[in-house]
Formats: C-alpha cells, sequence, structure tokens
DNA sequence: TAATTTTGTTAGATGAATCTAATTTTGTAG
DNA sequence: CTACAAAATTAGATTCATCTAACAAAATTA
C-alpha cells in the first residue's frame, strides 16, 4: 500500500505529465508545495516501489505500475466530486478540496457505490474524464478559450483550474460547462477577450481566466 | 489543529471514559494496538496542548477542551454512519471501517450537508448518540442483554460493537435494534440465554453476544 | 510485611516526510 | 568556449509517531 504522502505524489505526476509532457523535478516542487530534495528524495522511494522511473537529472516518469495506481486515485478523486455536486447538492466550486481529501479513502465498495449512485458517470463536474476501474483514462484535446479567433465559438467543455476562486469567479459571470460562447474581440496587446454568451451581450475576461476554459470549436 | 493520530486517541479516551470510568495508559494501550510507552509520550503532548490532564501514575483523563474536540470526531464518525446507511444503502455492518476514515475529514459544511440530509438525526446505525455540534453528548443508560432475568422483555436500542464480524452475526440470527427479545431460560453455568423476538421461538446466545446487547426493559 | 505481578515511565532507536545549506550538473548567453 | 544561472543532488538536521529494553512504582498475593 502506498501512503497518502505517495498517493499525492504519484497523482500530482500524473496530471502534470498529461498537462505538458515532460516532468521535471522543480515542476512537481512548485505543484506540491515541497522543497527540491523531499522531490528527489521521494521519487527514489517511488522507483524502488517501482511506480516511477528515475534517472539523475532526466525527467521524471510514471512506470504502466504507477500510472494504474496515479489513475485509481484520480478515479477516487473525481467521482468524489461528481458524488458531492449530484447527490450531495454542493457547488462545483466546493468539491475540489473536499474530494483532495477523501481521495484517500481505502474503501472500494464506497467508490463502488458512488459510482452506481451516479450512474457510472465519464466526466467530472469540472469536465475531466473519470479514469476507470483501471486507472485507464481518455483524454480529449479541447481548446483554449485563449486560442481562439474573433468570430469564433467554442462550446465550454471543461476547466482548467478547480479552485474555488476561480470558480466563483465563473458562477459570478453565469459561465457554465456546455454554455456556446462566441469571440467578439480580442486586444492584442494583452489577449483580454470580449466575447457573449446566454443572455449576455459582452463580457470582458482577461487572458488569464481564458487560458483555463477549454471546450470544443463549433464549425458556424 | 490536531494530526489524525492525535484525534484517534482524543476519540478513543472519550469513548472509553464513558464505557468505564477510570481510563489508565494500559486501557488506551490495548484499544489503540499502540504500546504503553507510545501513549504515554502522547499523553504528555495532549497535556501539552490542554487537552488532557496528565499525573504520572493517575488515571487519564479529558480536559474540557479535549472534550469538546473528542465529541465533534465522534459527530463526523456517526454522522457519517448514519450517511452510509441511509443516504448511500450500506448495511450497518459495513460502516464502521469507512467512518473510522471519513471522521478525520477537514470540511465542516460536508458533515453539515449529511446532517441537513439526514434530518439532524439524533442516533447512529448502532444506537449510539449522535453528540451535537459543540461535542456534547448525553448517553442513555440501557440495560445488558446479559444482565437480565429470565421472563424479562428487553427492547433493542444498541449494541456496544459495532465490527462487522458480530454485526454479521446478528444479522444471520435476523436480530436488529427495535426488536423485543424475552429471555425464555439462562444457562447457569456461563451465561448462554435462550431469546424469543419476532418470528423466533428459541434462539440461543453466548454471554459473548447478550452482554454486547443493549435495550430498554419493557414492564410486563 | 515481603514477594511477585502488573502497570507505567524513561531512555534510546527507527522510519517517514520534511527542511536548509552546500555542492554538482546541466543549460544558456555572451 | 567560457561564465553564469537554473536545476538537481547530497549531506545532515528536524519533527512525528512509533518501537524495544530497562527500570520504577503501584497493586496484588502469599
Ligand atoms: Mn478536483
Ligand atoms: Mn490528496
Ligand atoms: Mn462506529
Ligand atoms: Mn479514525
Amino acid at each position: 500500500m502506498n501512503s497518502l504522502t505517495e498517493e499525492n505524489y504519484l497523482k500530482t505526476l500524473f496530471i502534470l505529465s498529461n498537462e505538458t509532457g515532460e516532468v521535471n523535478v522543480i515542476d512537481l516542487s512548485k505543484r506540491l508545495n515541497i522543497k527540491m530534495p523531499t522531490v528527489t528524495s521521494m521519487m527514489k522511494k517511488l522507483a524502488d516501489k517501482k511506480l516511477v522511473y528515475y534517472e539523475s537529472y532526466k525527467p521524471l516518469r510514471l512506470t504502466e505500475k504507477g500510472k494504474k495506481e496515479a489513475g485509481i486515485i484520480i478515479r477516487k478523486h473525481r467521482l468524489t466530486e461528481m458524488f458531492l455536486v449530484k447527490v450531495m447538492g454542493f457547488g462545483w466550486e466546493e468539491v475540489h478540496e473536499i474530494a483532495e481529501q477523501l481521495e484517500h479513502t481505502r474503501s472500494p465498495s464506497f467508490f463502488e457505490k458512488m459510482d452506481e449512485m451516479l450512474g457510472y458517470p465519464k466526466l467530472d463536474p469540472h469536465g475531466s474524464p473519470i479514469p476507470d476501474k483501471n486507472g485507464k483514462v481518455e483524454w480529449k484535446k479541447y481548446s483554449k478559450l485563449s486560442d481562439c479567433k474573433t468570430g469564433d465559438t467554442l462550446k465550454l467543455a471543461a476547466v482548467i483550474d478547480s479552485s474555488e476562486e476561480f470558480l466563483k469567479f465563473l458562477n459570478s459571470r453565469e459561465l457554465k460547462l456546455g454554455l456556446k460562447v462566441k469571440v467578439k474581440s480580442i486586444e492584442p496587446f494583452d489577449g483580454t477577450m470580449v466575447i457573449s454568451y446566454g443572455k449576455k451581450q459582452s463580457e470582458t475576461l482577461s487572458h488569464t481566466v481564458t487560458e483555463r476554459l477549454l471546450g470544443e470549436l463549433m464549425d458556424i
């Protein structure tokens, strides 16, 4: 069995790999708020457990075993988020922190039951895919709103950031997944966008916001 | 904030105090499966935090602060058990181990929501009272079935042991809380009882079982 | 009361997960 | 190609929670 600490390293390494391809010690260190020497020694420990390939000064990579275990933790995290929203009535902005804790619960039947009650969902409340019981996951390739051009229409499908602050901001603008947003103009200097969606005729979003919104580009 | 480890000591000390009055190092040690020197040093630490009164060779006692914190953990444990049974459909024999983990979750709103969904229950699935938000709890004084005499009728209200094995045994005999059981005879040698309840005309229970069953004595 | 058993404490060690400081390796910019 | 900066590693310390071994106090038994 892996400790809670090890689980957090595995999960974060898995997610970073899918975000950015290569993951270096410093990346994990920043994401986990843990100093680099600590990360190095944990990588050696995980390598001993055959969960990570580790070679000094080389990028960090999960083994197949590591990917599987990480995927299962992410599964538990995302099922929990879905459960908190759909069954318990939490807002999507409230669930990430709670799931961060519950994801370490050791009880297959607890998550089985959630899955069943939810009707075997494929996505979490933030649009991220829920890995299957073997930790396997298909990552859809969405476009970032920030990469759209004037005139494009994007159907929002996922957020890149599940923090309470960001999601509260989206709530305040009535931005939710499923909405079709149209790019009305882009400020060349800093990428600020003016968009329209639903009843909103023109809403201004900073680049910081638009690069955290993913969706499918609609033709027309 | 207290660590998960500290929380388990507090909770166990609280429960043992109410079970047996005085609690000594050896009692906590046995209940937690932790060696006595470890318990002693943890008691010193909790005393520094004003959660426990500690004097060498004296019984262990929680301070008011300690009782409150312990009560709140027990509240989370018992609300969780109730939630697992009533909302998620687990059997009463399956929930203790899961609650043992979830009780350490740091999220007041998570337990608020459970409480709300359950309609502010006063008892957990094993008949134990759920402490209020300040950790206060009223322990009802029930009679043990093992203390009953031939001819007595006891309305089952709580079990003393929430382990999966014991509750599965009760399930196998269709023994549940709320049932009225009548003592038909008692073997003087070892206290084995023959009882009747529901459709069962005569069921034989060992002392080990009857001393774990609590209820209210019915007159008549 | 004296001997023995039980309970509790002290002392010192260990492993997990973290840190800081110092050093080394790698990458980059002139 | 050298110098500097960034990234990574090594070495050594710290804190938490645990253990074993040795000793001491309290309780029980004879
Ligand atoms: Mn999340
Ligand atoms: Mn976590
Ligand atoms: Mn329980
Ligand atoms: Mn616990």
